[in-house]
DNA sequence: GAGGTTTGGTTGCGTTTGCAACAATCCGCG
DNA sequence: CGCGGATTGTTGCAAACGCAACCAAACCTC
């Protein structure tokens, strides 16, 4: 009797050829493209996007929130957050608000100065980032956008003002 | 006379909404789904994508490489695969070899060992690779890959066995 | 309302990163 | 040849990361 070919050889299932370039692709540039932009804001003696990043997401929320409400969209881990805002609070960027509902944690919003910091911020990361992106046209992105957006399940948030 | 208004109000260039989406998309999608992929290979006990990508170099180069021509395509900064090498050295994974033409350096060549890391990793890597990127089929893998690579500039290649 | 579990957040410690300085060699040119 | 500059790769040190342990408050159950 024959083995059954499919039983036998599949030790590994092995990535198709068009997932596999996708996947590279992805790894490369978006490594790529995240750097271009981290080092015009490092050039501007700026600090890095995730800075940005907290600085916005407060902003955007227009009310003082609390940290794992800013991890999970952030996407990182809760100790990785909670030194983060040390360094910003130690700038005075971001204040830590005693949180009355649930005395374990509290609420943290920008402060003035962290406010103008992402504007300047932005002014800087804007460009770079039309600069770093502009290979493709809008039609492009959004078809880029909408296969990301599929391959991840995440929904749509934008980064700046004016957006 | 008139001021003209693309001069005036132009303090900052914002990229459209478009590329704003796919900037972000990029980000978190990629980050996401390399995750994902890194915590597999955590799971089954294995080191990080960074050994198994220098490996799969070295044993697809079919040549010892000079670590520069490994840190380029790798887009990693010579220091850091300088204690890449250090560590995977150290694992017995790959070898420098003293470099005839050129006495400041080396070259980098896997070890029996290390070929058979590489085989192991892959095993647990495509899989979680095919799971990571299962909510697109091949023709939006190949779009996908297309758009990375316009907006990249950067030229395919695949990443294990049987690619 | 006492005791166990879960949640929110921080921290100690060892590892890894990033930068800038360094060493060693190579190359080009007078 | 001999010297100045470029290339190749490493390293000391400070900052950042990752894990696991931890603390404290909240919640849940009896």
């Amino acid at each position: 009797m024959r083995l059954q070919q499919s039983a036998l050889k599949t030790p590994t299932r092995i990535p198709s050829d068009p997932l596999q370039r996708a996947w590279v692709a992805l790894g490369r540039v978006s490594q790529s493209v995240q750097c271009r932009v981290e080092e015009a804001l490092k050039h501007a003696g700026l600090p890095e996007l995730s800075w940005y990043t907290v600085l916005w997401e407060l902003e955007r929320a227009g009310k003082p929130l609390r940290p794992k409400d800013l991890a999970i969209p952030l996407f990182i881990p809760p100790y990785q957050l909670s030194r983060l805002v040390d360094r910003m609070e130690a700038e005075g960027l971001v204040k830590r608000i005693q949180c009355k509902e649930d005395k374990r944690g509290h609420m943290l919003a920008p402060t003035a100065k962290g406010f103008t910091l992402r504007k300047e911020m932005w002014a800087v990361y804007a460009p770079a980032m039309e600069d770093a992106m502009k290979r493709i046209d809008d039609a492009e992105a959004l078809k880029l956008a909408e296969l990301l957006n599929k391959l991840g399940g995440i929904e749509h948030v934008n980064c700046g003002d004016k957006g």
